[in-house]
DNA sequence: CCTCAATGGTTGACATCATCAATCAAGTTC
DNA sequence: GAACTTGATTGATGATGTCAACCATTGAGG
């Protein structure tokens, strides 16, 4: 790669990084507000229906220990239960009724909180969508 | 904002975010190649000037006291050194030799492996960093 | 049917990162 | 000169993350 296209790259993606980082800080305000970290949001946000803790260490990328802790914290806050599935070996994360209603209410500041993609035009993030779309292929 | 309107937002963040979490697993895989974390990797990179320890803090939105203990690890690892500022309370961070040599070599290694964005076309690069200069305006 | 390998989840150790409160030294303001 | 603000540190605490080891369970193969 030439000199000129690794310097265009490695700007793109420091623009990728602030983009990110901003919306990681409005990500992390909103979950504040309904008292979760971050992670913690994103697993009551991806059990929309109940998940094997296995699929869920895969989903979040990270080692399947790191799942039993994150498991144990939301557990204590009421919002997860682990239930048995089909396999003896596998047990899956349900959200509690209270997970439920925290997860809608979660959803809803999320979706509101999103001052990130706010600042574009409809034809805009049409467009945003189109080359993310490409880079996620 | 009507419904419709949220769903887009929502959908267009998702995309942001599993990009985002693309470039940083990239950025993950790299800065383990020199033994850093990337909260490391990224100091080492933020400091080619010498820096204030407080300013150092507020590039990476967090804590002074978390500062301290970064600069630690760092300095452990021969990375950095401590100096004094002008002022007394302020203290400089600024690189070692050694860690002016890691950060080249860094610097080259994550240009080098910045898969995300290779994707595109040069006009859909060009795109894509006039729509996230505007979401960064 | 038994052995072996793989899988799922847990435990324990450890490191990093993050906040918060309290502290002290230093600089600034009135 | 007192009061306030700032910069850095210390200590406590919690969350997150990996790694190795372990145990129960399932599946494959002979």
């Amino acid at each position: 790669m030439p000199p000129s296209r690794l310097e265009e790259s490695r700007a793109l993606s420091a623009r990728l990084f602030q983009v990110a980082e901003r919306a990681k800080a409005d990500f992390a305000d909103v979950v504040a507000e309904v008292g979760l970290t971050p992670l913690q949001a994103r697993t009551v946000l991806w059990l929309q229906e109940p998940s094997a803790m296995r699929s869920l260490a895969r989903h979040l990328a990270c080692d399947a220990s790191n799942v039993t802790g994150l498991a144990d914290r939301l557990e204590e806050l009421g919002m997860v239960e682990r239930t048995p599935g089909d396999d003896r070996r596998v047990k899956l994360l349900r959200l509690t009724p209270r997970g439920v209603k925290l997860r809608a209410d979660l959803a809803d500041r999320v979706a509101a909180g999103s001052t990130v993609t706010a600042k574009l035009t409809a034809a805009e993030r049409k467009q945003l969508a189109t080359l993310l779309d490409k880079l996620l292929a």
